[in-house]
DNA sequence: AATTAGTAACTGACTGGTTAGTCATTAAAG
DNA sequence: CTTTAATGACTAACCAGTCAGTTACTAATT
């Protein structure tokens, strides 16, 4: 009884996995893992549900191949700002925050911290290979990066298990915020004069200078 | 058939809305809106589903309690701090940022931040309301302060329409991650020492000071 | 103090709609 | 003709929302 003669039908075996994956980013980022429906999602990606089964074993290992799909490319951009280092320290965080922008925020991957932060609970395992994989790897970067202006005398001693996180908040929340209320509560924000002014801000904050008068230490 | 003499019951009318938004907002905060059974919610307040009903419409009017019933503290909170105000515009922002940590971050309240913009996309008139009363109100309070310190010349003229999103995104950030990840990946980052990094950094950055070379601008 | 009547809070089995996952069948390609 | 990608109707489970029935409490009556 069932398939009828429709619609046109392409075999495209190699192309199938990213194209389901990159379907299911998208809506898992709009609207959250529970709330996609499978069907959604092979729609999406021009297929059938039935097809998106036979490249994932089940929803749960769509969500997992997701992650690791988005991961890659990080850590692929990650190598290639190192690639571009300059001795500089200044100049490296700046490429590094810009670059993370321009490579990571605001490209589709940019929905991903908003996604695994909101699944976390649900998927530990993943959460922890996330961890170490990108947010370990990506605040052990800043960490040198920091560290090198400290050991030059350009920086102020900061503390480094603190400073990688505080330097990439604003960034994410950016992330967060263009996959979130954007949407709904557009705020008139420049993502670039965002970044510049988030870029300035904390290099002059880690410039050596007088220490400020009722500052803590 | 239904209903037999089980578990002693007790009659509370006033009580029970708080207990179960209560409820709500950390399963909701933990496992997201889609991925919550309202028997859950419902056992974690110590009644049945039926008595869930009896104070709200359905669970999409739940979730409509919980953020309106997280908000009003938060907007109390932020009255509060206005009363303490100072002067000083350091002081200003000091007691800002630490009393956001102290009364929202690192509370339950803290996973607000999270529930709402992992839900927006799904709840766009209620991410406008949380907009509008939440984020633009307090946003407005940063920018003021950072504003007086401009006037008074102790800080650098930055644009006042990103600096307010910029100073709260580290803590939002913080108060994400001890929602999300901190359950499975626990760095250990002390938070006082984290809002301490971070209040230092910002009042240094904001501070005047000579241009940094190769700043734009 | 004990009995009864009335009422409001509460319960949990039930149902109707939804959706993850399956599989017999069909179309394309060699 | 065989193989493999693809389909979409199907089902088994799950869960939001309902409601007939039960319990706790109050107050009036004796």
């Amino acid at each position: 009884m069932p398939a009828e003669p429709t619609t046109a039908r392409r075999r495209r075996k190699e192309a199938r996995p990213q194209e389901l994956t990159d379907a299911a980013l998208a809506l898992f980022v709009e609207k959250g893992f529970a709330a996609t429906r499978l069907d959604e999602v092979a729609a999406r990606a021009g297929v059938s549900k039935g097809t998106l089964y036979l490249y994932f074993d089940s929803k749960e290992a769509l969500f997992k191949a997701v992650i690791r799909e988005g991961v890659v490319p990080a850590i692929e951009a990650g190598e290639a700002m190192l690639a571009e280092q300059a001795d500089d320290p200044v100049t490296l965080l700046r490429i590094f925050l810009q670059s993370w922008w321009d490579r990571i925020g605001s490209t589709e991957l940019g929905g991903i911290p908003k996604l695994m932060m909101s699944e976390a609970g649900n998927f530990p395992e993943v959460a922890r290979y996330y961890d170490e994989v990108v947010i370990q790897r990506g605040l052990a970067l800043l960490r040198t990066a920091v560290q090198r202006g400290i050991d030059q005398g350009i920086f102020r001693p900061v503390d480094p298990a603190l400073i990688g996180t505080l330097l990439i908040a604003p960034l994410i929340h950016l992330a967060n915020w263009r996959n979130s209320f954007a949407a709904c509560c557009g705020n008139g924000i420049d993502p670039q004069a965002y970044v510049d002014a988030h870029i300035d801000l904390v290099l002059n904050g880690l410039r050596v200078q007088p220490s400020l008068p009722g500052a803590p230490q």
